[in-house]
Order: C-alpha cells, then structure tokens, then sequence
DNA sequence: ATTTGTGGATGATGATCATCATCCTTTTTC
DNA sequence: GAAAAAGGATGATGATCATCATCCACAAAT
C-alpha cells in the first residue's frame, strides 16, 4: 500500500521536528507550509496527507518543543544522582542558549505567540509550566518544603525574564551583561545554603 | 494646501498610536495596514502620505510604546516625592495589568516579535531596556550602590518574566498564583530593608 | 471666487499563503 | 507479476496583504 510501512509515521515526525524547531525560531507564523516541507525535500502538496489543517501541525510541533525542553531540563538538574542546580543555572544563562533559540528553551521562544493564541496552546503551556515548577521544586532540596513552590516560580520567571532580555537585545554587551549579572547572584544564592563557601569562579 | 495645517501631523499621531497598541495587542505582524486604518475611520490608500512603508511605521511604533510605557514606570516609582518602588510592584504583577497588553509593559508585549525583527528594533529595545535599569536602580535607594545595577537587572528579569508566563498561561488559577507569589515574595524583600515591620497585607 | 496643493478614497497589482483536486509512483498483497 | 492503496508531486483557487497609481474634495493663497 503505497511506500515503506513505516515511513508515513517517519515523515510525519519529521514535519512535527523541523516545525518544533522553526516555530521557536521564527515564530509560529514565520514559516509557510510550503518551506517547511521544502526543508524536508518534500512539497508542498503532501502535507494534508498528515495533518488536518495547518493549526493541527501548530498544536502538535508545541507539544513536542515543549516535550523536548522538559527533557533538557530534567537531564541538567539530575543526570548523575543528586539534583545540579548549578549546572541549569550555568547552562540556561549561557551565550549558547541564547543564540540556540530553534532548540532551547521553548517557554521563551514561544511564549509571546502563545498569548495571542488559542485558548488550546495556553494550555498546554499551562500544563507544561506546572511540571517545570515541580521539576524546579524537586531540585531546591536545601529549601523548605512550604517554600519550594514559592521559590521555583521565582527562580523560573527570573530565568525567563533574563534569556528574553538578552535575546531582544541581540548579541551586544548589554546582552553578555545581563546573562552574567544574573547568572552570579542566582549561583551565588544557590551556593550560599548549603556551603557558603564553595562560590562560583566567574563564568 | 489641501485640508486643515495640523490635521497631517495629528492624523500620523493617530496611526502611530493606534499602531502601538495593535501591535503590543496581537503583534507586529498581527494587523494589516487597513485594517488599522479602518479603526480611524480611514482607508488603506492614505497610509503612505504618512509613512516610506511599513516598516518606518513599526520603526515608530515601538518607539512611542516604549516611551509610553517608560513614562508609566517613571510615575509609578517617583511620582509623589519618594521612590516608591512597592508601588511598582504591586501595579506590574497585577491580574490588570496582565490584561492590559495593549497598553501595558512594552517589552513583555513586544519582546517575542523584536528577538526575531531586524537589528534596529534590537537597538532601540536595548536603549530603552537601558533607561528602565537606571529608573530602577534610583528607585533602589536602599541597596548599595554597587549592588544598584544588579538588583535592577534581577528585579527586572524577574518582573518580565512573571509577567509573560501569567499571560502565556491564559485567566487561570496558576496565573493568579504566579503575579500573587512573585509578587508576595519582591514586596517581602523590599520590605525587609528599610523596616521589617511593615509587611504587606495580600493584595 | 478661482486656482492649486495635498490629505484621503478607490481601485489595481503582484506576492504570499493555506487549502484542495488531481495525477504519478512505489510498495505491499494476492 | 498484476492490481490496488496510499504517499508524494503538480497545479489551481481564493484569500489576505503591502504597495502604488489615480482620482476626488477641500483648504489655503492670491
């Protein structure tokens, strides 16, 4: 029937994986149809044998962005037995992650399109946040338990804040500055609970 | 000569205007032209007897909604006599303000679109983002002043960042507790320096 | 009052897109 | 191997846009 068994499933994840990427970096509508299947070497007619309508692929690349971030996160704060706070810290504020926005963090690529979206995507991200927050709350061990909650929700919003700013500033000093500047406080707050004097060397 | 003296110059205040607020509502590429137009009562045909393209009018835009929203983060922190940087707080993570995009925070309104957009846009974000670290640091009359700069960058990462995952998570219960936390936790501290005493009531 | 310059209106034009109908081609089943 | 089912290619359609040429109407200058 028609080409390999497994290859419709293998095109339509790689559709769902190049959009994922192309959405976070170039927004949800910064790509057409067209060059996204172009990208794949395909055309564009084929794309309605996989999905219904081009908000069926939106929904789906989202789910899979916002899947793939959660796994970044979840290897950086725990790959290696106890929670490494320090290492998400180091690596979410990197020059590297900023400049990474098509595989980074997708709250940050994707959060301005997603307000003005459907009620569906903000779910979805509601959904997402609520399991970083717990992710985040696991790894704050040195913290009270009442106040874990309280401080993944601060730590996560001045994460988010600080890698939009320095992307809407593009690669300049000011940029460099703010990744640093924040970096530092927040590693040396990290570092000053369980042993004050193991600071953070600059970079 | 063709209609009232200061009719032009008060109909391209018009547009301006109206642009800034469709384009922190629903983005930069969110409206078109005439429709834009249309909300002044006008047609598409007139718009390039007032701007070179499309573009000179975002350049424009995001000009005034920056400095519009500078002018209400200055009357917030300093109007009255004393720095009064609770004031702040409270006012930007306010379940109000989240619903207010299309005349609220210019950066978390705009920060998605201006990442991806030329250079110039990228210039005037950081100039702006500038302006608001020094009103900030001022305000921060309590902390060291070589502390200033970085209490500002944090508080402001922090700000942004509640802000954007309050709106990008729809009219929730989480996005309640995001503005409440976030912002329970900054008056605490803002608090703490000058009398410890005087806690914030909820709300 | 007539002329003239200009803001605004009307109506193309060409580009970009999502969507869909139709055709081709390959792989699986009998 | 022949038939058929389905993935993928080609091409069309209709909608939306930015941009521009042309026209109209009014206000200022004479």
């Amino acid at each position: 029937m028609g080409y390999s068994q497994a290859s419709k499933a293998q095109t339509h994840q790689r559709v769902v994986q190049a959009a994922a990427a192309q959405f976070r970096q170039n927004g949800i509508d910064g790509i057409s149809l067209a060059d996204l299947m172009k990208e794949l070497g395909l055309t564009h007619g084929g794309f309605y044998k996989h999905f219904g309508s081009r908000d069926e692929l939106v929904a789906e690349a989202i789910d899979y962005a916002l899947e793939d971030s959660e796994q970044t996160m979840r290897e950086l704060l725990f790959k290696g037995g106890k929670p490494n706070l320090a290492r998400y810290l180091k690596t979410y504020l990197s020059e590297t992650h900023r400049d990474s926005r098509a595989t980074g963090c997708s709250f940050t690529a994707l959060a301005g399109d997603v307000a003005r979206k459907g009620e569906a995507l903000q779910t979805a991200m509601a959904e997402q946040i609520e399991r970083n927050l717990e992710l985040v709350g696991e790894a704050l061990d040195q913290v009270r338990p009442d106040q874990r909650r309280n401080q993944a929700l601060l730590l996560l919003s001045t994460l988010y804040g600080a890698l939009m700013m320095a992307r809407t500033v593009g690669d300049s000093a000011l940029s460099r500055e703010i990744l640093r500047s924040v970096r530092d406080v927040l590693l040396a707050k990290v570092n000053a609970v369980p042993d004050a004097r193991t600071r953070s060397r600059a970079d």
